[in-house]
DNA sequence: TATATAGTTGAACACTTGCTCAACTATTGG
DNA sequence: CCAATAGTTGAGCAAGTGTTCAACTATATA
């Protein structure tokens, strides 16, 4: 069964996206994977989403921001502190810094870090709650 | 009460631990560097969240999840919907289900997959406003 | 029974990533 | 001025990751 001859409304326009592995058609009621399609954020949204989860992703970039949901901390503290070297330090806080979760201030030869945005406290807090009650849960 | 007294002991205790591209000595005040050092969760709790976090950043795991918040969908549909191989989708469903971000059942041929735990909808929600707030405050 | 459909899984491979190392800037103190 | 301290940055590399492909299981249907 060709759909050449017809360029019209198969799902030619999903199908062709490079899934080609992909069954005839979608199985769950239309209805409902329409309203799931519309209600999908768009890519640059789930993309800087992405980028964010990401970035927290990384045990030693979660704990630099778990250090500084405590206090503004400089580069050494924070090296000592997780015991990973002012270099590793340096270059993921550089990162932190390109998505805005963190912000920084120079003392002095200092560089003082802390988190820039609460939304990250909040999302630090719901990850420590959702690890503790599957532990408390079985 | 023991130990060294005198004002200029050394931190050899942490100095030891792996990292030596490091400065001296803690130079923020030491009562908050240790109130930080206290505050620490454990590594494994740090690393499960680590891997929770890693989990929702990537592009495709984390489009899966969005989906799967306004609906129980098929593999298919999934593969449908994001435009990715059902081989690829079933492998990330794996992983988000050896985490225990997603649960499934099987009615037929088919695997229907929902999100396990309401956290999950919270934290994406989460993120959606970080990227939103982000883009609105400038 | 045979055949098609829905999904899973292991291996392979290209791509990404986090660290180290060395070189560098910038600020402080002698 | 010079030397030391605090931190940044680029290159390189080992380890990790996401996708594809092919083979596989399991269920439904003719």
């Amino acid at each position: 069964m060709m759909a050449d001859t017809d360029s019209f409304t198969t799902t030619g326009l999903l199908r062709e996206s490079g899934a080609r592995d992909v069954c005839e058609d979608f199985l769950t009621d239309e209805a409902t994977v329409d309203k799931v399609a519309a209600a999908m954020p768009g890519d640059a949204t789930s993309q800087r989403m992405a980028e964010l989860f990401g970035a927290m992703g990384d045990p030693t970039r979660l704990r630099l921001l778990l250090a500084l949901s405590r206090a503004e901390l400089c580069v050494c503290d924070l090296s000592e502190l997780l015991g990973v070297s002012v270099s590793a330090v340096s270059h993921q806080l550089r990162l932190l810094r390109a998505l805005r979760l963190v912000k920084f201030r120079r003392q002095g030869r200092q560089s003082f870090y802390s988190l820039d945005d609460f939304h990250v406290e909040h999302l630090i807090r719901m990850g420590l709650d959702h690890v503790h009650d599957q532990d408390g849960i079985r």
